[in-house]
DNA sequence: GCCGTCACG
DNA sequence: ACGTACGTGACGGCA
């Protein structure tokens, strides 16, 4: 087992002190080369670099030290100087870009002025593609991998220090340098097997541009209205106030209305009331269980509205404002590229990916997210994107047919599962339906069925045999899907990206029926990722061609959200629907529903 | 730090 | 006989 990777045992790592050896570096690294910034800190909005090391092909490492606290603060380069001389290589568009986790080093020289060019190989998402079912993509987890080498983590460098300026230069040397030559033996090992595996456009074509789209997504940030989500918390705490003594009237006691171990304990203790499913440290409360026992008794549909209103204030109206960028004025979030198993992005930080939209209150918080004066929010999302694509994966001609002649493909699957025609699809069955196609996506089950749509298992099937009969298509698809699955041990999006899916050969049964429906799942998933990750980067690339100040500003998986000033607007729009609908060539049309107005829940409509 | 819960697609 | 819808992230409670 290889324990030290090339680097380190051929050359070691060299501090670089003055400009003059600075310059003697930058002239002998003509070509790729992989980069790692060290900052003060963890944050890409407070905190300032202080060093930069290099590695390229001759195996070496490089470390340019410039923001180190005292005493050794006159052995270093003036910021301003290293960060110009080494502009002569980050500005070269014809030389590649090595790192891992790219966004977070491009972000920070972005702080310092410095405008990263050429092509990009990030070893983060070299190692996300290879294994997207990997909870960690740390530098030091991958090394360990692909390298079998264990790498000091930040943490242990920075030990009781508040910052990395503290560590000493030659310490930093060692685990900077180090870094950044990881990066580069990086590249080179996983790169080939990127190709190896077919991933190659996912990666060079997808992923990669994506992270410069990100890069301004984040930057951009999203304005809201302080002062209305403040007021909101306020109200918010008088409802929640009035339900909470309406509980402790019906609970004939006070207790932790927040804590599932007292509610369970008033629910089915003190009251008596029939537990439900448990959970793996008691009985559940959660919602389907609280709406079954609204039924016999008044306060189950109280703690609903108690949490329902609990949940909207402390996770968005009290929190959000406080997360207000002093300088911006606006929200940020982070994308994070290389979390999900199938292809999507997450947002964290906060997530503006689960922001409430759904009755009064969702609305209400919504309308808090605004633009900025002189221009509207417009939201452009795709219309069952999940759907088109089954159709695509499945060449089921009943659905290709449904959504080439425009015609509700809900109504349609009603018409089928309950056997009538169209015109007698009330609006009972097409909510039904909808449930039903929406099932065929998870990989259904007629239990599954049966629990959403809160009918008989037996009922469930019926619609589940129903709509097979009318879909051979959609059927050849699940059964091609568990194929691969159980011979291949992955599954593929459209564009090539792979979920290995192992849990289709476990010995537990569930584990088991869990990879069935990951199988059927997560191709349609995750070719609904790739398509609009390749819009974002088209409508990215349009909107910097045609020099035009309207901004992405932000991806909930379907929908993408834009800011743009009232004078583009008009033009803004078809752009938009040509970037999206066009951005892959489908078996099916893609359909982008666009609207516009000074805050997103207009904007939505 | 895990658990249950629930916000979104 | 069993018990599951797919994918996330954040919060409060509690050990």
């Amino acid at each position: 087992m290889k324990l030290i990777p090339s680097v380190a045992r051929k050359n070691g790592y060299e501090t670089v002190l003055s400009l003059d050896s600075l310059q003697d570096v930058l002239l002998s690294i003509r070509s790729d080369f992989a980069f790692d910034t060290e900052v003060s800190g963890r944050h890409p909005f407070v905190d300032t670099i202080v060093g930069i090391s290099l590695s390229n092909e001759e195996n070496k490492g490089y470390y340019i030290p410039f923001g180190h606290a005292a005493p050794e603060t006159q052995n270093q380069i003036k910021k301003d100087a290293a960060l110009n001389a080494l502009s002569i290589l980050f500005e070269n568009g014809s030389i590649a870009k090595i790192g891992h986790n790219l966004k977070y080093d491009l972000m920070m020289l972005r702080h310092e002025g410095m405008t990263v060019k050429g092509t990009l190989y990030d070893t983060m998402l070299a190692s996300y593609l290879l294994n997207p079912n990997k909870p960690s993509h740390s530098l030091q987890d991958v090394s360990f991998e692909h390298l079998s080498y264990r790498k000091r983590t930040f943490q242990e460098v920075l030990g009781k220090r508040a910052s990395f300026a503290e560590v000493s230069i030659e310490e930093a040397t060692a685990y900077a340098a180090e870094d950044a030559a990881l990066a580069f033996e990086l590249k080179e090992l996983l790169f080939e097997k990127i190709k190896d595996e077919g991933m190659e456009k996912l990666y060079l074509d997808i992923e990669m541009p994506l992270i410069r789209v990100l890069m301004d997504v984040e930057e951009a940030g999203f304005k809201v209205d302080d002062i209305r989500l403040h007021d909101m918390s306020k109200e918010l705490a008088r409802e929640l106030d009035a339900i909470q003594r309406r509980i402790y009237f019906l609970a004939g006691e006070e207790f932790n209305i927040n804590s599932p171990k007292q509610l369970s304990r008033v629910l089915f203790h003190t009251l008596g009331l029939k537990p439900g499913k448990k959970t793996k440290t008691g009985f559940s409360t959660e919602v389907g269980v609280l709406e079954d026992l609204a039924e016999s008794h008044d306060l189950p549909k109280e703690i609903l509205d108690y949490r329902s209103l609990s949940k909207l204030k402390s996770t968005y109206t009290d929190v959000l404002p406080y997360l207000i960028n002093p300088q911006t004025g606006r929200i940020h979030t982070s994308f994070n590229q290389t979390v999900t198993a199938t292809g999507r992005l997450s947002s964290s930080d906060p997530n503006l990916q689960n922001i409430p939209i759904r009755g009064e209150w969702g609305r209400r918080i919504r309308e808090a997210f605004i633009a900025e004066d002189g221009s509207v929010l417009i939201s452009a999302d795709y219309s069952q994107i999940e759907l088109r694509i089954l159709a695509c994966l499945s060449n089921d001609q009943g659905l290709i047919d449904a959504f080439f002649s425009g015609i509700d493909v809900h109504t349609r699957t009603a018409s089928e599962i309950f056997s009538v025609s169209m015109e007698m699809v009330t609006q009972e069955m097409r909510r039904t339906a909808k449930t039903v196609n929406f099932g065929v996506i998870y990989g259904i089950s007629p239990f599954g069925l049966s629990e959403a749509l809160n009918i008989p298992k037996e009922d469930a099937k019926k619609y589940i045999d129903g709509y097979f009969q009318g879909h051979p298509g959609v059927k050849t698809y699940i059964e091609r899907a568990l194929k691969d699955a159980r011979q291949r041990g992955y599954v593929t999006t459209l564009f090539g990206r792979k979920r290995p899916v192992p849990e289709i050969t476990s010995s537990n049964a569930n584990t088991r029926s869990l990879g069935e429906r990951l199988a059927i799942n997560s191709p349609i998933q995750g070719t609904a990722a790739d398509i609009i990750k390749i819009a974002m980067i088209a409508l990215w690339k349009s909107l910097r061609e045609e020099k035009l100040k309207t901004r992405i500003i932000l991806q909930v998986h379907d929908e993408l959200v834009l800011e743009s000033p009232t004078d583009e607007f008009k033009k803004i729009t078809e752009m938009i629907r040509k970037e999206m609908e066009g951005a892959v060539d489908m078996a099916v049309p893609l359909q982008v529903e666009i609207g516009h107005g000074r805050n997103w829940a207009e904007a939505h409509g």
